[in-house]
DNA sequence: GGGCGCATGTAATGAGTTACATGATTGA
DNA sequence: TCAATCATGTAACTCATTACATGCGCCC
């Protein structure tokens, strides 16, 4: 009962759609939000049927294999503003898996750190293109999120960057009176 | 084979040490870096040691329980340093999720978004003031994993305040144009 | 004597991924 | 005719969490 529920949901409330369509649209617009799995939105809207948040109906056209379209229930309309809420109140834990080895960044010659953090900043700054090569969406909502997280990657740049230059300078002239 | 068992395996590397000692190290002193539960800990050490990575010895002190003290092996350097390097050279996918939310954001009046949202605000301050109080570690690693954290931090709680102007603006004079 | 700290785990559960299986249609 | 797309799923697995179980020593 989690994001991905709450993403489903949200997608449904729009208009009715079958498991491959969402599973489309996820991944072709929604890709920088989650990295669902196309058999894990398969099973959660199972799991969202059995619950009764969702119902489902048998549809063909033409030749087609037989869609299961799914539909939002009352129920289903009241979790996901539940959901909703939920999700817009709570601020996440933001632990980041990277500081764990920065924890032990010492283990290593400063000079091959170096080169490592630059690897690291070099696919930072591939991603942040883009972000600035996209179009802007429509709606207020999905802008907020792609800003958001831009503006997140961004701060990771200029925070790797200015690690970078600090200890570079360190390698140059080093421990210079601080442990 | 993920960051736990960089965790742990850095930490063993310093000195040998047993479960219990690392999960109190770690929740002390780690509590920010990661969220591994006890339990975990317990189970990828076994896994480590199945692998070859670590080994163990019995220890008693005095009439206390008997303890599992965990050893690295040359293996285990190997892999730790291997893990090491991959850690930092790579960058995480910045996956937020509570992006999801404000992907939906417009589906609640605009009244209680801000307020939800200010809610949100709150809890990123609480933790900001915790880091802020939070004295300097010793170990050029350590404080850099601290001061990134701190930083996204920041960075969120930046981004939170401006997005809520906006919105107090929006709510004050609506739709000004911009779709 | 009672509760906390030490020290280790197991069993059940859940969430999510991978890899695989199926089979029809459409377009080059 | 061959590959890609449409459309759905299952089975096996990994990974981690929760909740529970155990039992002794130490200190008040």
């Amino acid at each position: 009962m989690n994001e991905q529920a709450l993403l489903l949901l949200g997608l449904l409330r729009s208009q009715d759609q079958h498991g491959y369509q969402l599973n489309e649209f996820i991944e072709r617009n929604l890709s920088r939000m989650t990295d669902m799995k196309k058999a894990t939105a398969y099973a959660i809207l199972e799991r969202l049927c059995k619950s009764g948040y969702v119902s489902v109906y048998n549809e063909q056209e033409g030749h087609r294999p037989v869609r299961k379209v799914y539909s939002i229930t009352p129920t289903g309309q009241e979790k996901y503003l539940e959901l909703l809420r939920a999700n817009l109140a709570g601020a996440e834990q933001m632990t980041f898996a990277g500081d764990i080895g920065l924890y032990f960044l010492d283990d290593l010659p400063l000079a091959e750190v170096l080169e490592l953090l630059n690897r690291r900043l070099k696919q930072v700054e591939i991603r942040l293109e883009n972000y600035k090569q996209m179009p802007n969406h429509t709606g207020l909502g999905v802008n907020l999120a792609v800003a958001h997280q831009e503006t997140m990657l961004q701060a990771e740049h200029n925070w790797l960057t200015e690690v970078l230059a600090r200890l570079k300078n360190e390698a140059i002239r080093p421990e210079p009176g601080v442990a």
